[in-house]
DNA sequence: TGGGGTATCATGGGCGGCCATGGGCCTCAA
DNA sequence: TTGAGGCCCATGGCCGCCCATGATACCCCA
């Protein structure tokens, strides 16, 4: 692809949301900073969302290694397992990015996520969404609705302050926080 | 087979489905990410699938040699440990790829699936199954209507999170937590 | 602080190679 | 001899690779 330079020093986590068109063969870019999130590694995987909510979730093969081991956590004849197996290993598309950064979308999904022209790419953390831009923005006024209640809020001061004092106790003992650089 | 080139090298993880048909002579057609998976390797093991389920499973010389190791666990004259390996190693067809990546399904394998015409073939993760494609239909609607329940859901959180914590600096290296304090 | 230059990125389009599939020929066994 | 299996070649469609272009954001320098 074409060369990422170093903007951004590789913190490999799915920050901030772009859009992109589809063209006429069903490319479509994958952000820059994604590509970058993606730790150099060219093949996606994208499926269907789990919950029902009509996007694509995908990652790249790092994402795909924790979800590999964390369904062996499973297990193994458990019909979790086997639903989770079927959802996201049997129901992912296993995409090749090409040099300038793109992939193309199978018909399936593009059908399943209701695409059409344009998408959203929103930051999940370990794991990208691909949206239709209409169901990206009622979802957005969802979700900050929902992060304006006070529980949301306590929730998340709560589970904050648990890991500051965790780190502050000693339970990681003069460790801190930084980001890495590339070397 | 036809030159895998050096696509998708590394990792060796069955994912996606793909369709395939059966022709006049009773070939598939392995698809090619699959024959990658399989890491060059051209013998295929093939049985019918332990839970009922109606669908063959299979995979190459790495799979059954890992079903070896887990079978001399159990104890030898245990009645587990007779029908598994009466069903997976007394049970298996072992099938040989040609040159272009198919192979030859036997009479009884397309019978105890009720394939004809077009098989799916479906990733699971270190194995495969193949389907007739109605079965596998009902089957994707059936698991993923359990993998969208709130339990299963809570379940695939709860175990990524212990693999995240238990990973939590060695698959991240960016983000490491480093010694030394203030200064 | 503003303007020009440059690097990066999103997008369009052509082309060759890969892959799924069909089919022929040879060998071997019944 | 006939049917089945193994090996090979042929072919058409599609995917991945590559080049090109315009737009934009960023940087440097005046």
């Amino acid at each position: 692809m074409r060369g990422l330079g170093k903007r951004r020093t590789g913190w490999r986590v799915f920050v901030s949301t772009y859009e992109s068109a589809i063209d006429a063969k069903g490319r479509v870019s994958i952000p820059a900073p994604f590509r970058a999130a993606l730790g150099g590694g060219t093949r996606i995987f994208l499926w269907s969302a789990l919950d029902g909510s009509g996007c694509l979730e995908g990652g790249g093969e790092a994402l795909m290694a924790m979800y590999r081991a964390t369904l062996t956590r499973l297990p193994p004849q458990s019909p979790v397992r086997k639903a989770l197996v079927s959802t996201i290993f049997a129901g992912s598309a296993d995409l090749k990015m090409d040099e300038t950064g793109r992939i193309k979308l199978t018909d399936e999904l593009i059908k399943v996520a209701g695409l059409n022209g344009r998408v959203k790419f929103a930051g999940n953390i370990d794991s990208f969404q691909i949206w239709d831009p209409d169901k990206h923005a009622a979802f957005t006024t969802a979700m900050s609705e929902t992060a304006a209640k006070p529980e949301t809020l306590a929730a998340l001061g709560e589970a904050y302050n648990d890991v500051l004092r965790q780190h502050e106790l000693g339970h990681y003992p003069d460790l801190k926080l930084v980001e890495g650089g590339e070397g």
